[in-house]
DNA sequence: GTGAAAGCGCTAACAC
DNA sequence: GTGTTAGCGCTTTCAC
């Protein structure tokens, strides 16, 4: 990368200001000359530093997307779309795993703040609301949410999943499956509470009896553990739940694993639905039920609200909601009594 | 990120020069500006920009991580590892799945020699050889693989796993398994390669007879569907295998599904293995046998190995290579005849 | 239609 | 110890 814009105006008997008029495309140029420079950057291979070009104030084509944990397959799959979008459109993608802890969040932020990325996308959950909500409001750097947690009070694009309809098509589903007394294992999040809500909504639209006992609340770290022990606790309370709805593929997995430690027999004895349609939903014994997400549909429109704002192609802020799917496999079935 | 170094230097009542040297901990200062200075700055927050002192040839602190597919939990998990030991090194990782494309890899390769990343850490297959080898010789940019392909004619840094051995410890636990005819199902990578000739080795060690019409070799794409077809091949041979051994966990998982269309029990009627311990092997039921990489290691190592290079502490090249571990769980057990 | 020159924010000789 | 100055590779007025 050492051959400079010097060196192909000096071959080509022009000005650097001509060269970069034509690399961008600016000003006006004859045809002649464009055809002899072009011809030069060909033959020496040349390709601008796109350093020197930031220095200048433009973008740096580069985005961080801040996502909780890499590692968990279902941000792999934001982000490979979220890469694929960008890649498109070329930008690169910084990943930063902040594990939701301050620290890390800051770190990043911070260095890609030196870095002069163009924008932040952040997924999910961001643990120090002050430093996003600095972010949004006080630098100037655009900021997309996916997924996120409630910010309502803030001016920022964003692009979800209506969870709340998610969670009334699972129960209203189970519902009509004869099922009434339906567990629920959530984690802590907005969208834990969208689909509690929608649960509940649909309970009490059917007339049944709405327990708050039957719904509890599992900490992040091993998912499937907590689960585990959260569904033993719902299996074993009196009138025990027919059917258990996992907030995510992870809790329904674990209450499965509690199930059959339980002697129950899934689907017969337990009806068990998860959500995200990851590959574990699809590899489970038997097939679980489940909710799809449109993710690639959600790392196009995120990258393209961001993109917008990076090229002043928009100012009005934009939340876009879309609609998740149910997807029916062989862990629900009618209640059998 | 307007604040600049002038900024500083003006309220400090210092030259840019001094402000640089206190960043940059060179020249002599006095403690008594040192603290002055560094007053300053905290008084402003200034951050000096990276772009700026990247046109000065220095690091630009950025890694590209050329993997060929983000959406794989496998290497998911690896991006995870090696931006973990990244972040505590102060790099970012610039993610870039090239679905082994030509064209994108070459895309991706440009557009992040313009940026100027400092190195590049390439997973697994990378396609455009002819590339690969231009990226290695003849930029002066540091390169590191893991698990990679074969190119062990040019000098260039590794971190793999003993393949050959994983395939060995495998076989060799099939056989004191009492099975003597195992179905090997691989996909076209050096790795696979390498786990067969572990296979083939610790048969023919073992006085078993070695089959070749036992190894199948699958196509990428929907790789659970193509191990499926092949293992149903396998099922209907006329001496059928008693175990299978697929060369990573999702061809395992193709195996065990084509087994029970074929109304065999896991393990009883078939023992099966995979390889890499993956999230889908711990849920799978029954929970599959598989063997274990030591990722995070690798994750590390691969790091250290490229920015010791990026900052000139090391000119040696180096080959890293690491063991796996059997992983036994219950989707494999002794002959039952 | 083209080029001279200043400047983006920082670093590194080299003076003083 | 500290400041002056000339770049790093590119863009962008503003003359010509």
């Amino acid at each position: 990368m050492s051959i400079t814009i010097y060196d192909v105006a000096k071959k080509a008997g022009v000005s650097t200001a001509t060269v970069s008029k034509i690399i961008n495309n600016t000003g006006s140029i004859s045809e002649r000359t464009k055809k002899k420079v072009q011809a030069v950057m060909k033959e020496l291979q040349y390709q601008p530093s796109l350093i020197a070009t930031a220095l200048n104030g433009k973008c740096t084509y580069t985005i961080g997307l801040l996502i909780p944990d890499l590692a968990n397959p279902i941000f792999a799959e934001y982000a490979r779309c979220i890469e694929d979008r960008a890649q498109e459109l070329g930008f690169n993608i910084i990943m930063c795993s902040t594990d939701t802890d301050i620290e890390r969040e800051a770190k990043y932020v911070s260095l890609l703040k030196q870095k002069c990325v163009d924008g932040f996308i952040i997924a999910a959950k961001f643990e120090n609301v002050k430093l996003l909500k600095d972010l949004i409001k006080n630098d100037k750097i655009p900021v997309a949410l996916i997924a996120a947690q409630d910010v309502s009070e803030l001016p920022v694009d964003s692009v979800t999943v209506d969870d709340y309809l998610g969670g009334y098509q699972v129960t209203e589903y189970l519902l009509s499956l004869g099922h009434k007394r339906i567990g629920f294992i959530a984690e802590e999040a907005r969208s834990s509470k969208e689909r509690i809500r929608g649960y509940k909504q649909a309970i009490i639209e059917a007339g049944v009896e709405y327990d708050e006992s039957l719904i509890l609340v599992c900490k992040p770290k091993p998912t499937m553990g907590y689960a585990e022990v959260a569904a033993k606790k719902l299996l074993e309370l009196p009138g025990r739940p027919t059917a258990i709805f996992g907030a995510n593929d992870s809790l329904a997995i674990g209450a499965i694993w509690a199930a059959r430690k339980h002697g129950l027999t899934i689907p017969k004895d337990l009806s068990v639905i998860g959500f995200d349609n990851t590959v574990m939903s699809q590899i489970m014994e038997p097939p679980l039920s489940t909710v799809q997400q449109p993710i690639q549909e959600i790392g196009r429109q995120v990258v393209d609200l961001l993109t917008q704002k990076i090229e002043r192609k928009r100012k009005l802020t934009q939340r876009v909601v879309l609609l998740p799917e149910l997807v029916i496999r062989q862990s629900t079935m009618k209640i059998s009594k």
